[in-house]
DNA sequence: AAGCAATATGCAACAGTATTGCAATTTAGA
DNA sequence: TCTAAATTGCAATACTGTTGCATATTGCTT
């Protein structure tokens, strides 16, 4: 609904342009992370670095969050249950990435357990990338 | 000690070249994982795609290990225990980045609990980077 | 609805990371 | 010492991402 991408918008302060109502719209009709260079092929008439700008913007105010999965492009999608802000992202984020199919997705409501680290070292946020099969291949 | 270096070069039927001499060494003297620009910084005189390739061997005989920590260049670190080989490496990975002095470093010894996935996904590998401050900052 | 200041965009240029093809060199073994 | 196979160096190229600046657009004010 476009409705939800102006809310987003509004809500943190963001004017409505067209390429934050396209990218931002497409964003959340996705199931699984994506590429800048999949926004590029989506959308050929904004220019590159508009888009790299688009996202940037969203990740800063927290309505999108990265997900390196090691494939060398950086892959977004948005955050869920508004536990992000421009205040900062959650400090705990768990990802699978089917190793066929190569689609990323968010894995929700996973506390990911203390990390016995050694003296001196104090932890401040968690990235974990689980590889796999996922549930169509 | 050049000997150590000599030893993997053979038990992994690599041939002793200079560069795969010098890079190895290099890296088992290493307490933080490396990336392929201080490789070239370090030896100059090597071709830089001498250098990628030689990373790239190693990291097939299951020698090193990469480490993708975000930053957009990949660091490499010496497997331990022989738990990785040509035919696989270990399928879990603990890595700490310091957000101050931004070294990398392995953590051993810590299991990742099983991760419950939705239903028809099976993992296959973990790989968890925790941030945070290392015992220097 | 016209004007204005702040913001966003498009374009060009550039930096860093990484890969490929190919000719020349080096290695390991006969 | 000779040779085949493996390795290296060089040139070219691709991809990801960033910066500066002039132009266009947005949202607000009048």
């Amino acid at each position: 609904m476009i409705s939800d991408t102006i809310r987003l918008l509004n809500d943190n302060g963001l004017r409505k342009t067209d390429c934050r109502l396209d990218v931002l719209d497409f964003l959340l009709s996705q199931e699984h992370a994506v590429t800048h260079g999949q926004l590029e092929a989506e959308f050929p008439d904004f220019d590159r670095v508009t888009l790299y700008r688009t996202l940037s913007t969203f990740e800063d105010k927290g309505i999108i969050h990265d997900v390196k999965d090691g494939s060398g492009a950086t892959k977004y999608a948005v955050c869920k249950h508004g536990s992000c802000s421009e205040h900062g992202h959650d400090d705990e984020h768990v990802h699978f990435k089917c190793i066929k199919c190569e689609q990323v997705s968010c894995v929700d409501n996973v506390h990911i357990p203390h990390i016995p680290l050694p003296e001196g070292f104090r932890a401040k946020s968690k990235n974990l990338l689980v590889e796999g099969l996922c549930n169509n291949c």
